[in-house]
DNA sequence: GGATGTGAAGTTTTT
DNA sequence: CTTCACATCC
């Protein structure tokens, strides 16, 4: 591959001395400009600054800025690149550049363009929740017991069928059990309520633009002509529609940078396919590979603990960390008695360092396996009065009374959505039993209409009081009202109309009898009224329907950020959500066998994964890690012996000792 | 239509 | 040992 000198066209000065910056393999990565690139970021090597970089190099190089596409999996990454490319290039350029998350873009471009496929431009888009409640309503229209068939199964069995780019005709195919051919009626009930209801889940949001762009040929076209440099972010966590839609968008120019580590792929569970990395030279003949090996975040001694515990998984490209901040204290491993005596150790000595003036509270993580151990964590540091933030649990999207106020507002937009209408209806309870739903559902599905036009029509219902008439009538007459009065910068002001019409403080009011709490939850509502003013302050023009959108695409909150980016706290989380970040000291609690591997994974032959977890754990320490294990923990109430995980041998390069038993032998 | 009790289950989580 | 979802009773 022609290294590209310096031409007349050189890049802005900022953009040189910036090469002048990176090491030797990093400005390899930037500025390979033709044909497919796969870079192998090892953690902590700099690969966001190599993809704002290339950026801006190619930018430099005279590549329009909208003829780039760079695609992440979270919006807090693409946040993050947008301003870092917006810091290089300015904020004009950088605007004209399409950064955004898969699903955000394929939203976007169903939008515009998804009539060809099927895809109405005012459709919802529901989340994981309202997926839940459509499945279980899928699941009583069968009169399938959730025991034979809980609506979590059948949420992911059908999220990975679809990964799989199976119909729903190929899975009947595929069904050998009973349940199995149960998966499939709930599915297209499911597919039905979403397509009256005018809505797409987040893997229809994939499939429908990979749809597109296969089927209709100008909108490809003009895509993949458009976009003549593709880059991918965190390729490892790429499943089969992102990787269909990247190879359309990509397919005119070939010009495609992949940026990724497969030793850090662990959502496998939930459809990622690392065989996507492993495989890219073949997928993409010709590819060039560059490897970033040089680690500028830990010392060697956790280092070295890294690469001897990741050597063990046969499947990877094999890549070994260098330090390039050289030695350090070395890991050390501690083995307790119990959950309590391991979380009092960390909370004593996360504070005896504060005390010390060694560090600061933010400075520490305690990283664990599964959300049940934080628990105990809790309870010693509440105890010594060591301010932490417990990131993960619940979301503040997830909170009942916001998911309350949401369906008012998806149900405006579209009175369609079965899913909102069936919750909004009872928040608070306004005479409309589940009695009488499930008459006036009955009769939507006879007429082939929707549940709100079957509201409308509720005289035409047999066997409904006229009570119940009447409330469905005002029900249907207030949203309408307010749907009429379409709010655009007002959105907040708007939004207090609609609380007070519908009554939402009434359903506070009744949910939660103790006053304390009452008021924290209309706190929640106030929050969310909060994050519509800033919507509708900072979008170009808002709508309802933009403010939804942007909700439902951003799980990952700012006012969740803000607390932890503020607060001088220290850190509790699981392994997953710590990818990405980085702590000058961090605790790993809990690496025994059946928790780090999780016994669930043994059981299914996924160690590999889990030693990921574990590589991504320990290269999330910068200067001093701690591992820690248990002789016994309490599991479902019942208290049992554990042994050390097998990755506190593999770390230290020891052989487990005599007596020592595996998870799972 | 809402409150109170019983039973089963109990990794990881973003879009 | 919890927690949460469902069913039953008022």
């Amino acid at each position: 591959m022609p290294r590209p000198t310096t031409s007349k066209h050189a890049a802005a000065p900022s953009v040189s001395s910036l090469l002048a910056d990176l090491n030797p393999e990093q400005r390899d990565a930037v500025t390979t400009k033709g044909g497919p690139l796969l870079v192998l970021a090892g953690a902590g090597s700099g690969k966001t600054r190599v993809i704002t970089v290339r950026i801006a190099w190619l930018m430099g190089q005279r590549v329009a800025p909208r003829a780039l596409l760079a695609m992440t999996f979270t919006n807090k990454a693409a946040r993050e690149m947008k301003e870092r490319v917006a810091a290089l290039v300015g904020g004009d350029a950088a605007k004209e550049v399409t950064v955004g998350t898969f699903h955000a873009f394929c939203a976007k471009l169903l939008r515009l363009r998804g009539a060809p496929v099927g895809v109405p431009p005012n459709f919802a888009i529901c989340d994981s929740a309202d997926q839940q409640s459509a499945l279980k309503a899928a699941l009583r229209e069968l009169r399938v017991a959730e025991a034979k068939l809980s609506p979590g199964t059948l949420q992911s069995r059908i999220s990975l069928a679809k990964n799989r780019l199976l119909s729903r005709n190929d899975a009947l195919a595929l069904a050998k059990e009973p349940v199995d051919h149960l998966v499939v009626r709930a599915w297209q009930k499911y597919d039905e309520q979403l397509a009256r209801s005018r809505t797409l889940d987040f893997d229809d949001l994939l499939l429908k633009t990979l749809a597109l762009l296969r089927e209709h040929d100008a909108t490809r076209r003009e895509l993949s002509d458009r976009f003549q440099q593709v880059m991918v972010d965190e390729y490892q966590d790429t499943n089969r529609p992102q990787y269909e839609i990247v190879r359309e968008l990509a397919g005119r120019h070939q010009n495609l940078a992949v940026v990724g580590d497969d030793d850090q792929s662990i959502y496998g569970w939930r459809g990622a396919d690392v065989t996507k990395i492993l495989h890219f030279e073949r997928d993409f003949p010709g590819a060039k590979v560059v490897r970033l090996e040089t680690n500028y975040r830990s010392t060697v001694p956790i280092l070295d603990a890294a690469n001897r515990v990741i050597v063990n998984n046969p499947h990877r490209h094999g890549k070994t960390l260098r330090s390039a901040l050289g030695d350090g204290d070395a890991v050390v491993y501690k083995r307790v008695d119990d959950e309590m005596a391991e979380a009092e150790f960390v909370a004593r000595e996360i504070a005896d360092r504060v005390r010390g003036g060694q560090a600061s509270w933010r400075d520490h993580a305690a990283l664990v396996r599964t959300a049940t151990q934080p628990r105990a964590l809790e309870t010693a540091l509440r105890g010594r009065s060591i301010p932490y933030v417990l990131v993960g649990g619940m979301s503040f999207f997830d909170r009942k009374e916001v998911r309350d106020v949401l369906a008012y507002l998806r149900l405006v937009a579209n009175p369609d959505d079965e899913v909102s209408l069936l919750r909004a209806i009872h928040c608070p309870p306004r005479g409309v039993g589940q009695a009488t739903l499930d008459k006036a559902l009955a009769f939507a599905t006879s007429e082939g209409i929707t549940v709100g036009r079957a509201f409308d029509r509720a005289d035409a219902i047999a066997g409904l009081q006229a009570s119940a008439v009447h409330a469905m009538h005002e029900f249907r007459a207030k949203l309408h009202a307010l749907g009429a009065q379409a709010p655009g910068r007002d959105l907040a002001t708007w939004l207090h109309r609609l609380l007070k019409e519908v009554d939402y403080r009434a359903e506070v009011d009744r949910t939660y009898p103790d006053a304390k709490t009452r008021e924290e939850r209309w706190q929640g509502v106030e929050e969310l009224a909060n994050f519509a003013e800033n919507h509708a302050r900072r979008a170009e023009s808002p709508t309802l329907q933009s403010f939804l959108e942007a909700v439902t695409l951003s799980q990952d909150d700012e006012t969740q950020d803000d607390d932890e980016h503020g607060k001088d706290a220290v850190t509790v989380m699981t392994l997953h959500s710590a990818k990405g970040l980085e702590f000058p000291r961090v605790y790993l609690v809990g690496v025994e066998e059946g928790i780090l591997p999780h016994a669930r994974a043994v059981a299914e032959n996924t160690v590999e994964e889990e030693r990921r977890l574990m590589y991504v754990g320990i290269t999330r320490a910068q200067r001093h890690l701690t591992v820690l294990c248990v002789r016994s923990r309490a599991r479902y109430g019942q208290r049992g012996e554990c042994m050390p995980s097998r990755f506190m041998y593999e770390m230290r390069g020891e052989a487990p000792p005599k007596g020592w038993k595996a998870c799972g032998a």
